[in-house]
DNA sequence: ACATTTGCCTAATGGCTTTAGGCAAATTAG
DNA sequence: CTAATTTGCCTAAAGCCATTAGGCAAATGT
């Protein structure tokens, strides 16, 4: 079982690597195994299962996306602190396709507690600070935010963009300065 | 190998089905055939491999997911046609969460283009056509909805909302009638 | 009646996951 | 320095899954 040694990080980091080389869904034990030069069995005392090293494949992946974040959005304010993250999102989903797919990975209840996702949701607060919105506007704007990002993100991801034209950069900036309006502008509830 | 004889279809849909009662994720030939009373390599006969039976599946889940939202959008205009397709696509993830699950399988260039996706992309368009948008805003803005959708009804059936105040439906709710007013004062380009 | 097609089966191969039990090198303690 | 412990890895083995090949019986069409 897990012995938690210094290794096991090395394992996570190794998975991370991997998922960016051949997709998070296809980081096995197995293929991880392959890849680190040991036999499969060997995982087992660094990991408890296959979903086990998702999850701290996922969490590592969260972290970083939340320090990237963080680093883009100091000094920011308003307008340029939303597209600041929002690129940093979306360059961590371009230069880590396995890693972001791995952020988007279902976590149950207790690790989602343990993971950066409590970071994200405090610097989408701390942005939307820059706009007029009251408590319950600025929850219902996290989410809209929230959305936007990993729906965007991913139907990129996916491919859905790249046999349209324009480009997807047009987009991405078009829709940044809509959501900076809309923000301006939130109207009154209905 | 797959001979398409009626039955191939009873295959597919009760693979949907399976999908909604497990997840997407674990619809795999065995599990299938176990489902079905048969052997697991008797359902060669009617898919290719387990890659195809979920491809499958998407391309039925989309097409559904199209009937449903067009027969939402009939008749309706501007922000009624707007609630109504937003809700039919939330409608259909929360009542069938495995077939949402499979309209995102990312399918290869020669499937999706076989897909119901242009559909609706056709739909959106027709949306749009209710606001006052160039042709070049409506493509944009037709990614924006389809990001805020699929990003929504993800981190929704991911349980991102559910432990946190207020429900769901609010924002949603809310969600909407901002996205309405972006809609109808589009920010001109920068 | 005969030929074809359909739907399913058994058998077999090979890969992946996971558990159990061990062994040698590195580390820590006395 | 030496002994105990911990770490990291290994072999062996069971069980599940995907996939291919070859066959058989019932339904279907001629």
């Amino acid at each position: 079982m897990a012995k938690a040694g210094p290794a096991a990080e090395r394992v996570v980091r190794a998975g991370a690597e991997l998922a960016d080389e051949i997709g998070f869904e296809q980081v096995t034990p197995s293929a991880l195994a392959r890849q680190l030069g040991v036999r499969t069995a060997s995982l087992y005392s660094h990991v408890k299962n296959a979903h086990d090293l998702k999850t701290k494949i996922a969490l590592l992946a969260l972290e970083e996306l939340a320090d990237q974040a963080s680093a883009a959005l100091a000094g920011r304010a308003g307008k340029d602190a939303l597209m600041a993250f929002a690129d940093a999102y979306r360059d961590y989903a371009v230069q880590h396709p396995g890693r972001f797919a791995a952020a988007q990975f279902r976590l149950d209840a207790e690790a989602a507690a343990a993971s950066a996702g409590v970071r994200h949701s405090q610097m989408m607060r701390a942005i939307l600070r820059g706009y007029d919105l009251d408590e319950l506007q600025q929850t219902h704007a996290v989410r809209l935010l929230g959305s936007v990002f990993s729906g965007y993100v991913g139907l990129e991801a996916a491919g859905g963009f790249s046999h349209s034209s324009p480009a997807s950069q047009e987009s991405w900036t078009e829709i940044l300065g809509a959501l900076d309006s809309l923000l301006r502008n939130w109207p009154a509830a209905a």
